[in-house]
DNA sequence: TATTGTTATACTCTATAACTATA
DNA sequence: TATAGTTATAGAGTATAACAATA
């Protein structure tokens, strides 16, 4: 397979003809270029709003949820260390404070400020909008199609 | 959308009962945790190997090519100073070398070590191996669809 | 002057190990 | 003892700005 390529400015291929159908890159190449694309494009966005796509997601988790370091660490795939320091940036930038747990001394919920908050709704709007904007060539059919297969894979259908 | 989620150890929705369809999670998030998904699987991957994705996808690039830095760079999406420690790093592991281009006395070119090649080569394997894992739950259909669906959006279709 | 690449610098992100405080 | 969280430390990855050497 190939893990190099989606460069940011590859080489357009040669409009083709209305009708004609892509090579098939094979279901490897395929899945990895586009797990490439997308993320170049969250990446955009997050930067766009001054994040970082890890900064990204974490305001994500905490829209629902006012979780403790723990378990932030276990959804976002981290080490508990790891989230100190991406929990205190974020704080530093009054994206989001802690709290102490009122049931457990030694534990903190951390939520989301409502600065947080904007910038977590603005930021995935527009990333849902490039993401949309990826898929702009497809048909409207292809396009549920793709969704409903994704899903499946994403749900270990 | 959600930019969270997707997390190692999600919760598994119950089995379901075959022949039930998944929830369609629409395109946007279908789109985003299938590109988390891909790139867990990518990261785990070039960890087993020693990597980091982009490591993985250096080591891809030059599987059949001997770019210059700055090339490299766009291949990548990087800047060109940021190349630097890329390749520093991965020539002090002799994964690669750096050779004076022969046209060019400012430029480098850059190519992979027989033992670079063979790292490229176990990994982007292993790699295949994971991705295909990810679609093990899908019919050969509903595979070809979505290598097809994901071939043409890649290819800006 | 423009281009290729490196260096200096600063910051984010990440993990491991050791620690504190609470349960 | 076990758990929640932080700190100390080290390293990778990234960008911006300034630089050297060559074109």
């Amino acid at each position: 397979m190939s893990t190099d390529d989606v460069p940011p400015d590859e080489a357009l291929p040669e409009a083709a003809p209305a009708g004609t159908p892509p090579p098939d890159l094979g279901i490897v190449d395929a899945l990895a270029q586009m797990s490439f694309l997308v993320q170049g494009a969250l990446g955009k966005v997050a930067a766009d709003h001054g994040l970082s796509v890890i900064q990204l997601r974490l305001l994500g988790v905490l829209r629902d949820r006012e979780p403790g370091m723990q378990e932030l660490a276990r959804h976002l795939g981290l080490d508990k260390s790891s989230m100190t320091g991406l929990v205190t940036r974020a704080e530093r930038r009054d994206l989001l404070r802690r709290t102490p747990s009122p049931d457990d001394g030694r534990a903190v919920r951390v939520s989301l400020t409502p600065q947080g908050r904007d910038l977590a709704r603005a930021a995935e709007a527009a990333a849902a909008g490039e993401i949309r904007a990826l898929t702009a060539h497809l048909t409207g059919a292809q396009r549920t199609q793709l969704s409903l297969l994704a899903s499946t894979l994403v749900a270990r259908g």
